[in-house]
RNA sequence: GGCCGCGUAGUUCAACUGGAUAGAAUAUCAGAUUUCGGCUCUGAGGGUUGGGGGUUCGAAUCCUCCCGCGGUCACCA
C-alpha cells in the first residue's frame, strides 16, 4: 500500500509540476487529525515551488482518483492526510486472518546472529542486575528470530581465575565436606556463601596485620590467606589434580544452581563457552596480529595496540608474562565462535554500561585484524537496576539476589490480588500457578519496557499494578480476551482456516483497533534493527489500551446483526493473538484465564 | 580532568529517529455511582523538554557552550 502510495504521489507531482521527486514521506496522521495516511509536504517544496497547500490539494485529488483505497483527503498546513477506505481495511484485516505466525517474517536471512548474554562469574548468585541482563538478551534472541533471522543464544562462564580460588579456598578452610545436599542451599548460593566467608576472613588478617603494625596496602598484599589463594590458582594453572577436582566440583553445584535460575526466569542457551575453554585461543590471534603489525610488544614483553588514531588509547592485549587478559580471552572467544558456526554474521553482547569502552576497543581490534564479521557486532549495553531503598551496593550487602526476587514478585502478586479479589474461584494450585505467571510478568515488562540505555528505578509493587503500564494488566486484559471468545464460542482452529470476507460497516473503533494490528510486523523488524524490546512493549501497551477503549465503546457480544457479531469476535481474537506473540517475544506468559 | 551515556508533567515512562497542539499511566483535585474514606466510571489541572546560543519551512530530537547525575579511564574480569 505505503509503496503504491509513494509511487503514485511521485507519478502525480511529475504530471502536474514536470519535476521528479527523490523521495515521498509517509507517516501514519496523528490521532487528533482526520486521516489514516500523512503525506509531508514541506520536503518537496525544495523541488516544487509553491504553495504548501495548493500542491496537497492537486496531489490529494489526483490520489484520489487514481487510488481505489483512498476514499478522501484533507489538507492542514504542509500535511495531506489521506482517508483509506473501509473495505481496504477489512480486506487488510482478512489477509491478517490468514496467516499463520502474524508478525513473524517469513523470509529468512541467510547468515546468523549470536546473542550473548548473563555471562555470570561463578563465584556468586545471580542479581538483579543479571535479569535485566538475561531479560534483554533473550528478548532480543527472540525479537531477531522474528525478524527472520538465525540466532544462537550463547553465555561466556566465567569460570577461571582468582574469585573462584577464593571460594575454594573457604570451602577448605571452613566448610569441608559441606555440599548442597547436605546443607540444602542451592549450590550458587552454597558457593557465594563461601566467597563471603573468604571476604571475612581477608578482612580479619588485614586488621591483625596492620595492629602488629604493618601498614593497610603492605597488609591488603600479604594477608596468608590470599597469598594462599593466589598459590591456588598457580596450581590450577599447572594442573594440580586435587585443586582441578575441587574446582570443577564448585563450579558443577553453582552450574546447577543457575540452572535452576535460568529455568525459573524463563530464559535458556544453545551453546556454552567457558573461559577455562576460549582463554588460550586468544593468544595464538594476537601472536598472528602481531606479525601482521596490529599490534607491538613493549621492551617488557607486554604486548600492545595503539589506537589513539581511532581516538582512543593505548591498550594491552597480553601481559608482560605472557599470560592473557580480559581481552585477549574475548578477541578469542569471538574467533571460536565463527569457527564452530561459520554462518554467523554478526554478535549481540549483551552487557551493561560499565563496558562501553572495554566493547568498543574489542569491536575496533577485530576489525583491524580484517575479520568481516567485525562490521556486525553490537554492544547492547544498558543502565543500571535501582531499587527505592537505594542503589544496589555489593560490598554493602544489598544487592538483590535473583531467586528471592523472583519469588517476592509472585508473593507480591499473591497480595495484590487477594485485595482485588481477582482469582476468587480458583483452586489453590491454579492460584499458585497464576501468582508465578502474574509475578514473573510484572517483572519482566517492568524492566523490558524501558529504554535499556536508561536506569531503572525498580519499584516491586507498581509493576505488579492491575492498572496502568504494565504486564499484569496487560495479562488481564489477555485473559478478558480469551473470557470473551469462550462465551462466544469461538475456536482457534477458525481462525486459522479463516478466509472469511467480510462486509460490515466499521466502526471507529474498530478502524483504529485494524490499523493497530496492521503495523505490528513493522513493529517487530523495527525492534529487532534498535534491537530495543521496549518497543515491542509500548506497541503492546498501545494496542491495548486501544482494545480495551473499544471494548467499552462496543459491545462485542450483544445483539445486533450476526456479521457484525462475528467481525467483533474475530477482530478481537486477533488482538489477543498479537499480545500473546508480542508477549512470546519479551518472554512473558499470558493466563488463559485470570 | 579526558572520553561515553543520561536529563521530558509531582512520579514512572512514551514521542514512529527532524514534523502538526510533546502523549500515556500513576499521584493529586472535582464530579457520578456506592452500605466503606474501598472498587468502578467521567472530567480537570499539571511542561520554558536542565539552561543559553545556533542550524531551517519546522528541534525534545542535529551542532555548540555551560549545569546536574552516572559510568569509565588496571599487566581485574
Amino acid at each position: 500500500m505505503e509503496q503504491q502510495l509513494i509511487s503514485k504521489t511521485k507519478e502525480a507531482v511529475s504530471a502536474l509540476y514536470g519535476v521528479e521527486l527523490p523521495t515521498v514521506e509517509l507517516q501514519p496522521t496523528r490521532k487528533d487529525f482526520e486521516g489514516d495516511i500523512t503525506i509531508v509536504i514541506f520536503p518537496m517544496l525544495r523541488f516544487v515551488k509553491g504553495n504548501p497547500e495548493k500542491i496537497g490539494e492537486a496531489i490529494g485529488d489526483h490520489l484520489k482518483g487514481s487510488v481505489p483505497e483512498v476514499s478522501g483527503y484533507n489538507v492542514i498546513k504542509g500535511f495531506l492526510n489521506l482517508t483509506l477506505s473501509d473495505e481496504y481495511y477489512l480486506g487488510a484485516f482478512a489477509k491478517i486472518l490468514a496467516q499463520e505466525e502474524y508478525g513473524k517474517a517469513g523470509k529468512k536471512d541467510k547468515g546468523a546472529v549470536m546473542v550473548e548474554y548473563s555471562s555470570p562469574n561463578t563465584n556468586k548468585p545471580l542479581h538483579l542486575g543479571h535479569i535485566r541482563n538475561n531479560l534483554l538478551g533473550y528478548s532480543v534472541a527472540e525479537i531477531l528470530k522474528a525478524s527472520g533471522k538465525k540466532v544462537y543464544k550463547t553465555q561466556i562462564i566465567n569460570d577461571r581465575g582468582i574469585h573462584i580460588c577464593k571460594s575454594m579456598l573457604a570451602w577448605q578452610r571452613f566448610g569441608r565436606g559441606e555440599t548442597p545436599e547436605s546443607t540444602g542451599l542451592k549450590g550458587d548460593k552454597l558457593v557465594g556463601n563461601y566467597y563471603v566467608a573468604f571476604d571475612k576472613a581477608y578482612k580479619k588478617e588485614i586488621d591483625e596485620l596492620v595492629a602488629k603494625g604493618m601498614s593497610r596496602e603492605v597488609a591488603e598484599q600479604n594477608a596468608p590467606i590470599l597469598l594462599e589463594a593466589q598459590e591456588m590458582l598457580r596450581q590450577w594453572e599447572a594442573g594440580d589434580q586435587e585443586v582441578v577436582s575441587l574446582w570443577k566440583t564448585m563450579n558443577s553445584w553453582v552450574y546447577e544452581g543457575f540452572e535452576e535460575t535460568y529455568s525459573r526466569l524463563g530464559v535458556d542457551f544453545d551453546r556454552l563457552y567457558y573461559e577455562s575453554d576460549t582463554y588460550l585461543l586468544g593468544k595464538e590471534v594476537v601472536e598472528d596480529g602481531l606479525k601482521k603489525g596490529v599490534f607491538y610488544r613493549k621492551e617488557d614483553g607486554s604486548v600492545w595496540i595503539d589506537l589513539t588514531e581511532d581516538g582512543l588509547d593505548e591498550k594491552i592485549v597480553l601481559r608482560a608474562d605472557g599470560t592473557a587478559v580480559y581481552m585477549t580471552q574475548d578477541i578469542g572467544t569471538a574467533i571460536q565462535r565463527v569457527k564452530d558456526f561459520p554462518d554467523i554474521n554478526g554478535m549481540v553482547y549483551t552487557v551493561g554500561n560499565e563496558q562501553d569502552y572495554h566493547f568498543k576497543v574489542l569491536f575496533l581490534i577485530l576489525k583491524k585484524l580484517g575479520y568481516g564479521w567485525a562490521d556486525h557486532l553490537y554492544h547492547l549495553s544498558y543502565g543500571m537496576v535501582d531499587l527505592p531503598e537505594g542503589k544496589m551496593k555489593s560490598r554493602e550487602g544489598t544487592v538483590v539476589d535473583a531467586d528471592d526476587l523472583i519469588s517476592d514478585m509472585a508473593r507480591t502478586a499473591e497480595e495484590i490480588s487477594k485485595e482485588l479479589g481477582k482469582l476468587d474461584g480458583y483452586s489453590e494450585e491454579e492460584k499458585k500457578e497464576l501468582y508465578r505467571i502474574i509475578g514473573l510478568g510484572a517483572l519482566k515488562y517492568f524492566i523490558l519496557k524501558v529504554d535499556p540505555r536508561k536506569r531503572i528505578l525498580f519499584n516491586p509493587e507498581e509493576s505488579v499494578d492491575f492498572q496502568g503500564n504494565t504486564g499484569p494488566f496487560i495479562q488481564y486484559t489477555y485473559a478478558r480476551i480469551r473470557s470473551i471468545l469462550r462465551k462466544a464460542d469461538f475456536d482457534e482452529l477458525k481462525l486459522k482456516k479463516s478466509s472469511t470476507k467480510f462486509d460490515v460497516p466499521l466502526h471507529p473503533k474498530e478502524r483504529e483497533l485494524v490499523k493497530q494490528l496492521l503495523v505490528f510486523p513493522e513493529v517487530v523488524q523495527e525492534a529487532a534493527e534498535q534491537f530495543s524490546p521496549a518497543l515491542v512493549a509500548n506497541y503492546i501497551y498501545d494496542l491495548v489500551k486501544e482494545f480495551n477503549s473499544f471494548y467499552q465503546q462496543v459491545s462485542i457480544l450483544g445483539e445486533g446483526d450476526e456479521q457484525v457479531r462475528d467481525f467483533r469476535v474475530y477482530l478481537s481474537a486477533m488482538v489477543g493473538k498479537v499480545i500473546r506473540t508480542g508477549f512470546g517475544l519479551l518472554g512473558i506468559r499470558v493466563p488463559d484465564r485470570m
